[in-house]
DNA sequence: TTCTTTTTCCAAAACGTTTTGGTAGATTAT
DNA sequence: ATAATCTACCAAAACGTTTTGGAAAAAGAA
C-alpha cells in the first residue's frame, strides 16, 4: 500500500528562458531573432538559431496562442448522425485540407456533434479561442450554420453552394458544367438516347449534375426524353449494377453517363452480362471521383471521363479560409477547374475552353 | 488610398476578470467556484455560475492549457500517401472517437504527413504541447512509430495489434475469433465445402480472419482443402461480385463466408444470376461492418452475421488513451466483444460464451 | 471567556510567449 | 565638435487562467 509514485513522464521542455540563460541574451532578443525581426544582428540571429536547434527548442504553442490571440487552428465540425459522415468524397477533401494547412502552419481540430449541438459547438470553439475559423460542407437551403456564422462574423468557408453563396467564401466543383459538357460531347457524337445514372438527388451536387445534363439537351436541340435519368438511392452499394441492368432493357439506349466511378465499375459487370459491348454498340462516360479505392485504370481506353480533383477542393478551402481569417478582401467563391478525357472519335471541339481536354488516339 | 481600417472582427471575450469585477470577488474565487472546489460557499458558487451564464463566459482554453501544461487534445496523424486513408472503417472508428472524446472534454487534432514526416510530427506536437497523446492505427510489423512513442514515453493507443502489443495499449476487434466462430457454426451445420471470400491479406486483419476460419477446420476435423480462400485485392470495388462468380463455378460449394458486407451485397447479385438460391442450396454468412453506406437489411433473414461495432472501437480507443494520459495502471489491450446473428437452423450451441448470440426462428 | 477548528475568501506567482517603448552606443551629417 | 540618425539590444507588461500559501471571520470546544 503506497502512494502513487512519480509518473515519470514529466517532460521538461526547453523554453525561451533556457535559451536566454544559455546565450546571455534577453528573451526579447531570442524571440525576435527566431521570428525574423530586423532589429537583431545577423551574427546574433545565427547564434540563436543554432542554439535553438542544438537544445531542441520548440515554442510552446499555447503560450503563443494566448499572447497572440490566434489559435492557428481551423475547426471542422460534422453532424455525427449524418449519413454524410462516411462519404468517401469527404475523406479526399479532408486529405487535401490536411496537406494544405501545413503550408500555413495551421492545425485542424475536428469535432462531431448532434445536429442540435453544432451551433453551440461553433460558438464555444470560437470563444474558447480553440479555433480561428471553420470549414463546413454540404450546405442545405437556409442552412442554420451559415446563418449563425455570418451573423457572428466568424471566418468560414463552405464546400458547396446554396442560395446566398455570394455572402460567403465557398469552393465547389462545377457539377453543372462537368455534366453539361460530357452530355454535349455524347450528343455531338450522334447519340440520341442516353441513360444518365445519377446519385441520390437528395444531394444538391446530384441535382446540379442532372440539370447540367439536361441543359446539354436543350443546347443541342434534343427533346427532354432523349435523356433517361436513373437515380440511385442511398445507401447505394451496387446501385450501378442494378440501374445499368434496368437501362439496358431499353434497346434504343446507345450511351450511358455515370455520376460516379463506383457506379461505372459496377455497371461494367452488368454490361458484360448483356449483349452489348463497351466502345462498340455502347458509349460510356463517367465522372471519375478519383477515390483511392476505386480503380478505373482497366477502363481508361474504353470510356470517357470528367474529373475534378477533390484534393484540390481541400487545398482551395484552406486558401479561402486563410483569406477570411486574415480578413483580406471580400468573400469569394472558387470553382475547381475540370478536366476531361475523351475517347478517340468524340468531338473534342465541343468542350468549352475552361476545361483541360485530353483525347486518346 | 487609405490604410487598412479596423477589421471589425475583434471579439472581446468576457474573461474571469470581468466576472471578478462584476461580482466583486477575487479571480481566485471565481476560478475555484467554477471548477468545483469545496472552499467556496454554496451561495457564492451559485452567484458565480449565474453570472458566468449571463455574461456568456467561456474560459480561454489556451490560458488553461498554458497554466495546466495539458492540452486537453489528442492527436491523430496519418500518412497521407496511404491507401488506408480512404478506408471506410477509418471513418467509423473516427466517428466513435469523436463522440467519446466529448465525455472527457477533449479535442481531436488531426494531421497528415509524408511517411517520413510522421515521427517528427509526433515529436513536434508533444513538444508544442498541442497534444497529450496519440491514436494510431494499422500497425505494421516493427512499426517505427511505435518504437518512437514507446521510447519517448508518450501516451498512445493503437487500433490493431502487432508483435509487441503487450508493451502498449491497444484496441482491436477479435478477427480471429469472429471468423473461427462463424466457420465453426457452418461446419457444425454440415457444410463440407465452404468458400471464404476475404479481403486483401496485405492487411493483418484479413490474415487474422483467414487464420480464424482455418482454425475452425482443424477444430472440427475437416481437411484444409474444405475451405477455399478467395482474396480480393485492393482497390476492391466489385470484387465481391467477381469472386462469388468464381466460387460458384465449384458445384461442391454449399456455403460462402464473406469478410465484408460490401462484398456480401455484391455477391448477392452474382448468386441471383446463378442457379443457386440463398438459404436453400447455399448458406451465406458475412461480417457486417455496419458501415453507413451499406444496407444489409434486405438480407437480415436470409443470411447470418457477425458484428463488431467500429464505433465501439473508437470509444474504447479514447478510454484507453485517457488511462495512458492519466498514467493509470499498466497499458492493457481491449478486445471489442463480438455479436453473432444466426439463421434458424444453425447450431447456436457452437458459439463460445464471449459472443452475444441471437437466432432468428 | 479563550482557544481551536472550520469556513470562506484572496494576493501573488506562475505558465511561456509576444510586443511595447524604450536606451546605449555607433555611425553619419552638419 | 555637435546634432541627428541608425543599429542592436532589453525590461516590463500583457495574454487569461490555475494554484499556492495564507488570513480573516465564523463556528465549535474547552
Amino acid at each position: 500500500m503506497h502512494d502513487d509514485g512519480p509518473t515519470g513522464r514529466e517532460r521538461d521542455q526547453v523554453t525561451i528562458k533556457d535559451l536566454s540563460a544559455e546565450l546571455d541574451l534577453s528573451i526579447t532578443t531570442i524571440s525576435r531573432a527566431l521570428n525574423g525581426y530586423s532589429d537583431v544582428s545577423a551574427k546574433t540571429r545565427e547564434r540563436v538559431q543554432q542554439a535553438a536547434r542544438d537544445m531542441g527548442y520548440t515554442p510552446n504553442r499555447n503560450a503563443q496562442r494566448l499572447v497572440t490571440q490566434k489559435s492557428h487552428s481551423i475547426g471542422w465540425i460534422k453532424g455525427d448522425g449524418s449519413q454524410h459522415f462516411v462519404d468517401p468524397h469527404f475523406v479526399e477533401v479532408f486529405a487535401g485540407v490536411l496537406r494544405e494547412v501545413k503550408n500555413y502552419d495551421y492545425d485542424v481540430v475536428f469535432a462531431s456533434g448532434d445536429e442540435k449541438e453544432i451551433i453551440p459547438l461553433y460558438e464555444r470553439y470560437v470563444k474558447d479561442q480553440s479555433v480561428d475559423g471553420f470549414i463546413l460542407e454540404l450546405p442545405q437551403p437556409n442552412d442554420a450554420r451559415i446563418d449563425y456564422l455570418l451573423d457572428a462574423d466568424i471566418p468560414f468557408v463552405v464546400h458547396g453552394r446554396e442560395a446566398r453563396s455570394d455572402k460567403y467564401a465557398w469552393v465547389d466543383i462545377d457539377n453543372f458544367g462537368l455534366f453539361e459538357t460530357l452530355t454535349t460531347v455524347l450528343i455531338g457524337a450522334g447519340h440520341k438516347h442516353i441513360a444518365f445514372i445519377n446519385g441520390d438527388e437528395h444531394y444538391s451536387f446530384a441535382v446540379e449534375r442532372r440539370r447540367g445534363a439536361q441543359a446539354a439537351l436543350e443546347k443541342m436541340n434534343l427533346a427532354p426524353d432523349s435523356l433517361t435519368i436513373y437515380n440511385a438511392v442511398h445507401p447505394m452499394v451496387h446501385a450501378g449494377f442494378q440501374l445499368t441492368q434496368k437501362a439496358l432493357e431499353d434497346p434504343t439506349i446507345t450511351a450511358i453517363i455515370y455520376s460516379s466511378a463506383v457506379m461505372a465499375v459496377e455497371g461494367q459487370a452488368a454490361i458484360e452480362g448483356s449483349s452489348r459491348t463497351i466502345g462498340e454498340d455502347l458509349e460510356i462516360a463517367t465522372m471519375d471521383d478519383e477515390l483511392r479505392h476505386v480503380d478505373v485504370s482497366h477502363l481508361e481506353d474504353k470510356i470517357s471521363f470528367v474529373r475534378a480533383p477533390l484534393n484540390d477542393s481541400g487545398h482551395a478551402l484552406v486558401r479561402q479560409l486563410m483569406q477570411r481569417i486574415q480578413n483580406k478582401g471580400a468573400p469569394s467563391g472558387e470553382l475547381i477547374p475540370g478536366r476531361i478525357k475523351l475517347r478517340p472519335n468524340l468531338p473534342a471541339h465541343l468542350v468549352p475552353d475552361c476545361f483541360e481536354v485530353e483525347q486518346a488516339k
